[in-house]
RNA sequence: CGGGGUGUAGCUCAGCUUGGCUAGAGCGUCUGGUUUGGGACCAGAAGGCCGUAGGUUCGAAUCCUAUCACCCCGACCA
């Protein structure tokens, strides 16, 4: 492609509204262009770069042995209805209605019209196990679209969705996906970490998040300082603290005066204590049931871990709701006395570690101190479960060792699904012993957008991008530096003779000065940069320099073909992983 | 959704506190010339319903009200 033909507008200036590096490469480079919050038009370099990942992903996908497939974005309301992710996804759904007054989804993921494709169309286990994908846009109304690409409302997502007859089917495929991905990443020239994961509300069970650690990232994960062990912050478990065990008989529970002390922070201030001798107490419902959880003041409840100990999908109870339940207004709430009217008391292994602490007396602007855990509430029983449902912190440890946090871009995820969505769209299969059950499924995510966002996050330096060979928009940037007639045509010479060849190259023809076409080189990324100048020219030679590299390397135009063919070559195996 | 902030030229921003000439700068764009290996220089030019709608005033980019958009922070509170 001719540079001066091409739509390749690039800034000087930091564009004001983006944050973090790789937002503002891909607005300074003319990558794309904001259109609203969250949504972007990409111009012909992003696309190229979006195009290329995609490829490597259809390509490893279909070499797996997923077919690939194309569902429509938008999607009855009805289908959503009938799985009940309509509430678990709530405001982040985007829906209208349409003239015959329908309610339609704007896709955010595809697992219902996925698997009422295969109840329609799989019937036998001799049709299992069966791996269907797709590349397409998804909308999700993000509460706050963010950092460019990252987090925006409209992204390209590679999901893919298979069915098994048996767990072992299931294991197999997961672990061939699992691969894949390994492979995926490493092509697009990403150095990652794979996590394990919650499946939150996809449901189902076993997950692995692959992200690509660098300071812009929103995930935070967490690995043992040995490496052995690594998950994401709402997976991550963490050793029980040593809990206290004394004979000492304690002063009988005592109420104190907290007038308009909700949170911990203010009660902490008022009595001058520190958050760890406080007992937090927050108010779950599941459906119906009225979930206590415990933990220490100075620790935050995982409601991840929270949902898996109880077993069911939790949220946190409404204002009336805790009324009812305490007698006071919420920010007043404590364990003793009220466990019996609830249905189950949740208490982190943290709190164990209170001899006798404070906690809300259930009564408005008070609180109670001299509480000990076992005396004044239970710690066992029918409906106690003392568990580990806190974050893990900084300090924590995991089987013995000691964790270390970092934060990372999720740029996949392969989950296990199990039967949630099978079982109720009947997507059902008539088994060898001619029993009918539901598949067993499993689903596997890839963001593309931010497969290109975190390239540049962790491949880049203060003049711009230094792209992956394998998915920068061009493989060659041709810089002529003058206006001789012998550089125009040695220039030409090269652009064609590579072109021909099927190198992907940008040919730099614009009439301006040297210093412009390589500062914009530098700022573009693309991994070889051939230069023709008067000096060089008069050797009959041309210059090669990488991207990543300050060498520049004096090569006989006769010899550039072949050793820009090298270098490319060179390039590529590097991304292979 | 709660809190804060910003809307002025294609981009980055000044001007607003204290209302008053024809609304400014840098970058970019166009024309002519000089330049030509790391974002050149000179001369000239185009480009603004000062986010939108009301209001106050002799007079509003500037003050008031509403509204929209965008950005930042938070949304685990007991």
């Amino acid at each position: 492609m001719r540079y001066s033909k091409a739509l390749i507008p690039t800034v000087k200036e930091v564009p004001s509204d983006a944050e973090i590096p790789s937002h503002q490469l891909m607005l300074r480079a003319g990558l794309m262009r904001k259109v609203a919050s969250g949504t972007y038009t990409y111009l012909p370099l992003g696309w190229r770069t979006l195009l290329k990942v995609m490829n490597i992903v259809r390509d490893e996908m279909n070499k797996s042995g997923a077919q690939e497939i194309l569902m429509p974005s938008v999607q009855p309301m009805e289908l959503w209805q009938q799985t009940g992710r309509n509430v678990d996804y709530g405001p982040t759904m985007a829906h209208f209605t349409d003239r015959h007054g329908r309610e339609n989804v704007l896709a955010p993921t595809a697992e219902e019209v996925v698997t009422s494709i295969a109840a329609g169309e799989i019937n036998s286990y001799k049709q299992l196990p069966i791996n269907l994908y797709q590349i397409s846009f998804k909308f999700r109304d993000e509460f706050r679209p963010r950092f460019g690409v990252l987090r925006s409302r409209e992204f390209i997502m590679k999901d893919a969705y298979s069915f098994h007859a048996d767990g072992a089917s299931l294991d197999e495929t997961y672990k061939v996906m699992y691969e894949t991905y390994k492979r995926i990443f490493s092509r697009c020239g990403l150095k990652y970490a794979i996590v394990e994961a919650e499946s939150g509300e996809m449901g189902g069970s076993g997950s692995h998040q692959f992200t690509v650690p660098c300071e812009s990232g929103e995930d935070i994960i967490v690995q043992t300082e040995d490496g052995s062990y690594a998950a994401n912050i709402e997976k991550a478990p963490v050793d029980a603290l040593p809990a206290v065990k004394t004979n000492k008989t304690h002063k009988p529970v005592e109420e104190v005066h907290t007038p308009n002390r909700k949170t911990i922070d203010e009660i902490c201030e008022f009595l001058k204590v520190d958050a760890k001798e406080l007992i937090k107490t927050l108010v779950y419902k599941s459906g119906s049931d009225l979930i206590l959880a415990l933990v220490r003041g100075d620790f935050e409840i995982n409601p991840e871990k929270l949902r898996c100990t109880v077993g069911k999908s939790i949220e946190l109870a409404d204002e009336d709701t805790i009324k009812t339940l305490t007698g006071a207004e919420v920010g007043f709430a404590g364990p003793v006395g009220i466990t019996s009217k609830v249905n189950k008391l949740v208490i982190d292994h943290s709190v164990l570690t209170i001899e006798a602490g404070i906690t809300g007396a259930n009564k408005t602007d008070y609180h109670i101190k001299n509480v000990v855990p076992g005396r004044d509430f239970p710690l066992e029983g029918k409906n106690v479960i003392v568990a580990d449902i806190r974050n893990a912190v900084e300090g924590d440890m995991y089987q013995g060792k000691k964790l270390i946090f970092k934060r990372g871009i999720e740029v996949g995820q392969v989950f296990k699904l199990g039967t949630k969505y099978s079982a109720k769209l009947g997507a059902k299969f008539l088994d060898k012993d001619s029993t009918e059950k539901p598949c067993i499924m499993g689903c596997y995510g890839i963001g593309i957008n931010r497969i290109a966002a975190s390239a540049i996050e962790i491949s880049r330096d203060d003049d711009g991008i230094i792209w992956p060979i394998s998915i920068a928009p061009f493989e060659v940037i041709i810089t002529p530096a003058g206006n001789g007639e012998d550089i125009t045509s040695a220039a030409e010479r090269i652009y064609k003779e590579l072109t021909d060849g099927g190198t992907e190259v940008l040919l730099d023809d614009r009439d301006v000065r040297g210093g412009v076409k390589f500062k914009d080189a530098d700022l573009l990324g693309i991994p070889i940069r051939i230069t023709i100048g008067a000096k060089s020219i008069a050797e009959n030679c041309a210059e090669i320099k990488l991207r990543g590299e300050k060498e520049i390397t004096k090569v006989p135009l006769a010899q550039i073909k072949e050793k820009t063919l090298q270098l490319i070559e060179k390039l590529k195996s590097a991304c292979s992983g």
